[in-house]
DNA sequence: CTACAAGTTCAAGTGAACTTGAAGTCAAGC
DNA sequence: GCTTGACTTCAAGTTCACTTGAACTTGTAG
């Protein structure tokens, strides 16, 4: 079992950020007789999977979501983790999609000086449906 | 001239995002006797450079630090803007390049089960050197 | 036994990019 | 002349993902 400066050193995640995803459900802890907390190895992979999730930009109740479709009654396996995965993937793909379509624009329709926000494909509203709410807005989409 | 919502309707910008940029020294308009926001029509070509800088990952003090290169005595001409997106370009690879890594350790890292933050390339403390001080932390790096 | 480092909770602060609300002014149609 | 809608400013609220601080308790090394 582990301290949690024990996990915080070995994810990089800080203790604070760890006490964070506790309140939120995404990692749990059980406590030594003092009330400190104690952390299974398993942890770590928990948190991995977060980190990674954020990096590819998920936020972090989506990434809860996510992990109601682990198993609750034993530790993840292998297996468990990589059906989750699959479905990141084709958020990536989208997402470099997107990307390749700003790159192009970037030098086809700057150059061809069409960058007029109501004749430009690359940033008319309609590409700004998605974004509705108050808040800040992540241009992931 | 353009009114605000005129200005709003053709960028797909709500009004209240224009006079929060014109706050921050993105955007310039003069007054109608009124008290009135009337805008030229350059205005929408650097609304939609803020929009397509902003899905890159720029944020607005990026934005508007981008905007000082510009001259300051004229109406930007077409070379003026494409020498301000030659940079993008190199960003928007970097980002292409960091979700591929990503999409290739989701299938590799995963599948040969390394996924522990310490050991995993992918999810380690020295990924995220970048990550330092308070707020969130978008994943762009 | 005493430092002092590391742990705890809880409330409040942070930064980015806006939005919302209050309270008032201005312009256009009937 | 009156209503309706568009506009103004200014202050305060919102979301996300945390961090920071206060006030306190526990664990460990000398």
């Amino acid at each position: 079992m582990l301290t949690i400066t024990d996990v915080s050193r070995r994810s990089g995640v800080a203790s604070s950020a760890l006490r964070f995803y506790e309140e939120r459900g995404l990692i749990a802890s059980e406590r030594a007789g003092s009330g400190h907390r104690r952390y299974p190895r398993s942890v770590l992979r928990r948190i991995a999977f977060i980190v990674f999730a954020q990096r590819i930009g998920l936020t972090l109740e989506e990434i809860g979501a996510e992990f109601t479709k682990l198993p609750a009654d034993r530790v993840p396996s292998r297996r468990d983790w990589s059906r989750l995965s699959g479905q990141w993937t084709k958020r990536i793909d989208q997402r470099i999609a997107e990307l390749q379509r700003l790159r192009s624009g970037l030098t086809e329709c700057i150059g061809c000086g069409c960058l007029s926000i109501d004749r430009c494909s690359l940033a008319n509203p309609a590409d700004m449906a998605g974004r509705k709410g108050p808040g800040p807005r992540y241009w992931l989409g």
